[in-house]
DNA sequence: ACCTGAACACCGTTCAAGT
DNA sequence: ACCTGAACACCGTTCAAGT
């Protein structure tokens, strides 16, 4: 009785799709779903109907499955978000093309790292609740982590300033997506070129009170392209972080 | 019939405060609950539960109010988590000490405005959630970015650069305190000294294949005392978007 | 072992009705 | 104008039961 949106594959339809990694063959009825199966129907949600349609039920109507089905394969909700995030991690390269330990070669390792991740996340609408939501603490995270720590020991930093200089990386990337995503809710379409949005006038919903900000107002549209911005932040902390010497400079 | 937490100043109290800018008085029965009031009560919610708690039923629950009488006051619930919003930022001191536009100055103004807006919201749980959740395009918000750009120009960015410096700024502390907020929620009390974890073998919850990271594991702990990485990125973050000219250096 | 159906305690929001 | 109560279409999660 309960309304079923689109046509699903029959409710008890055999797949027999067994996971190489889900142990030796055991008698019972056979999972007839695999792990990655429910995180392709879980993406599909993500891109088409965004974060928030992420639930549960969900992706278990998606499925032809019930809800409830769902926790044989994740104790919560929140295991199978980080299941989401731990395939969206292993997405990106982190191959070291070719292991020259010049600083030089270190920093650009970190800017094709950064912007490997932020790929990832910009082309999938989304994907940034999901990074937000959920601990970034499985293998492929930890695996990101230790590239860049590498990178930044090549480039001569200690262990204490490589690893406040990772998080820093970290946090870049993560914020910088998050604004991107905000910014794109409230005008989709994206403001690539300047696009001052729909009138002016018309954006003043809940503040009353006109007060002026000129330098704001001024450079409203002046380099904020996201990949543009992305990128020249990204050198800009790298020049800090970087730097040659912590001694005040002229 | 429906349970009621707590007790309650009754029902239909009459509150008689009205809000000076709430326009002038009309007949029929006044406004019960100032805007102030509201937010007050979704604050104490926020800072005792959680972002989670923090809903249009939860919030009407502790004024005694119906659900429904909410939308006399917010047109939704996003109208009031920027109500929220505007309120903490507000909170931020935004005011020049005094006006010297030195070079110096202005590093120092960048530095006290990412600090005091950090404060303000590690020292509330739950409020990154609110601020990421949140368009940030209130009037208090526009008043923040106001004084990183004129501090920026001060220290003698270009219009384009002081716009992308303040983002990066803003991208920065949103991030690091989101990043601080997702590992207190999963180790609460906080590794300020170092903490290991709840025993290295514990935690292997869901990743059953060990990968080992010798970098990250052996960086565990160091430097990550959230409040020292801050200030140590913050200020690294600086020293690349002031640094005197963007011609490579030795 | 895997799955269903019913149920519990929640959401945000709309609507008709009272004062 | 402000508020209530009922209702709609959702949540995550648990439990007893079927195969």
């Amino acid at each position: 009785m309960r309304p079923r949106s689109g046509r699903r594959v029959g409710r008890n339809a055999v797949r027999c799709v067994e996971s190489p990694t889900e142990g030796p063959m055991r008698p019972g009825p056979r999972r007839s779903l695999t792990h990655a199966e429910i995180l392709e129907a879980a993406f599909a949600l993500l891109e088409t109907k965004g974060f928030e349609a992420v639930s549960v039920r969900g992706v278990a109507g998606v499925l032809g499955l019930t809800p409830t089905a769902m926790y044989t394969y994740y104790p919560n909700k929140g295991a199978l978000l980080a299941g989401m995030v731990e395939q969206l991690l292993g997405r990106v390269d982190t191959s070291e093309a070719d292991g020259a330990a010049t600083p030089e070669h270190a920093r650009t390792r970190v800017v094709e790292l950064a912007q490997g991740l932020r790929s990832i996340l910009v082309e999938r609408p989304g994907a940034v609740g999901l990074l937000l939501a959920t601990p970034l603490d499985g293998p492929n995270a930890r695996r990101l982590d230790e590239r860049l720590l590498a990178a930044f020991a090549d480039a001569g930093l200690d262990p204490v300033a490589a690893s406040r200089a990772t998080h820093a990386v970290r946090v870049h990337v993560l914020g910088a997506v998050a604004f991107d995503a905000a910014e794109e809710e409230r005008s989709p379409g994206g403001p690539t070129a300047a696009d001052p949005g729909p009138a002016p006038a018309a954006s003043a919903t809940l503040w009353d009170d006109a007060e002026t900000f000129p330098l704001g107002d001024r450079s409203r549209g002046l380099g904020d392209d996201p990949a543009g911005r992305f990128a020249w932040g990204i050198e800009r902390l790298l020049d800090g972080l970087l730097a040659p010497a912590p001694i005040a400079r002229g």
